[in-house]
DNA sequence: TTGTGTGAATTAGTTCACAGCA
DNA sequence: TGCTGTGAACTAATTCACACAA
């Protein structure tokens, strides 16, 4: 596969669900499976199976359709699997504990290694496993314990602050279930989910 | 406005996005506001915000940009927030009561009515004052209380069994905390929120 | 001037449709 | 024959760039 390629977003979230689906058929058993059966299993077209298959280069058989263990293990090559990648949670009430008590011992190669509050309640505690520190922390926390991903998930409004304290200290990426947008150079990945956004949406297309 | 004109799906999600930074813009005695500080506001760029208001046919002024009481009513004529849509949700584990404690009591046009569990240690009890109900009396549920969107946040795999009744019962719009993609007739709105393809993401462009 | 409104251009994402292979 | 791999067509979303209004 070309290393130079840049993959669409999109595709990325689609191979990532793909892995999933995969892995629960080679736990079946299946060693083949064609792009329509996946197509099913994903509710997607089977064009657009293939289309995704391209992208990574991955070659099936007319005949028997694709080898699940081998587009695994190709899938987890792109997604980069192999690399263990740190990540910490800025907000354990509500949400932050939900979200940590879902992930942690669930990925070895994600693993949940800190969260920050400025509750003085918790900070010092361990919440599912998870140590919890001071806000104020952050930075160095972050270059102690080399975390790569940081989820936003407390309810004020220094988000900004926040935020700009683990761009300096080299995050690359966030995921952003506050309500404020983040502001961050260029370069750095946001993927922002907006509870209130969505529920606003749906109840647009609800007819 | 053109009742008839389809609005893209992204640019709802920016509209509702607007819709808020402008409450609080108002708040603070805003009464206009121009493409570019909206921009700076919303992280998007001055073409992207007056692109946008071109889908709703709001005129601005060049002298003083938008008129921010007028562009919110004219977002909320959109959205239809004036009509009241009953929302439930399926599961009351952690994330389920996250959802929960965040949401209720928070938006009038958007209450979340009854929730939905089958650990009979939760069923007829009340979470952040919503009733829980078995997930068996779904149906009936959802009719009796004009339930339109419902909020999927069960780890179970017989996910597709309660959305069969969910739309069989009527509903048109879901969103979607399982990892299992629904299945639905193609006129009924779905949004995957799958917490681990986000992070899977993340990590991907984390560099 | 400065910022709006918008055609035109560009880029991203999806679907079509079919040649060619096993 | 039935499925893959893929150019080509199409549709969606974004950005450019500029005439025009106040």
């Amino acid at each position: 596969m070309n290393p130079m390629k840049k993959i669409p977003q999109k595709t990325i979230e689609r191979l990532s669900l793909y892995r999933r689906l995969l892995s629960r058929e080679l736990s079946n058993d299946r060693d083949y499976i064609f792009s329509h059966q996946l197509a099913a299993l994903a509710h997607f077209s089977s064009a657009q199976i293939r289309r995704d298959l391209m992208e990574i280069d991955h070659m099936g058989n007319p005949n028997k359709g694709y080898n699940v263990a081998h587009l695994i293990s190709e899938i987890s090559l792109l997604l980069g699997t192999s690399k263990v990648k740190n990540v910490g949670i800025v907000g354990v009430g509500n949400l932050g504990r939900a979200l940590l008590s879902y992930f942690v011992g669930r990925r070895e190669d994600l693993p949940i290694v800190a969260s920050f509050d400025q509750d003085s309640n918790v900070v010092g505690r361990h919440i599912s496993g998870c140590p919890c520190h001071s806000v104020n922390e952050i930075k160095d926390v972050i270059k102690e314990k080399n975390i790569q991903i940081v989820i936003m998930a407390i309810p004020l409004s220094e988000v900004q602050g926040v935020t700009d304290e683990c761009v300096e200290a080299g995050i690359k990426s966030f995921i952003n279930f506050t309500h404020l947008p983040l502001k961050v150079p260029e370069s750095v990945f946001v993927e922002n989910i907006d509870i209130t956004l969505v529920v606003e949406k749906s109840a647009y297309f609800a007819e």
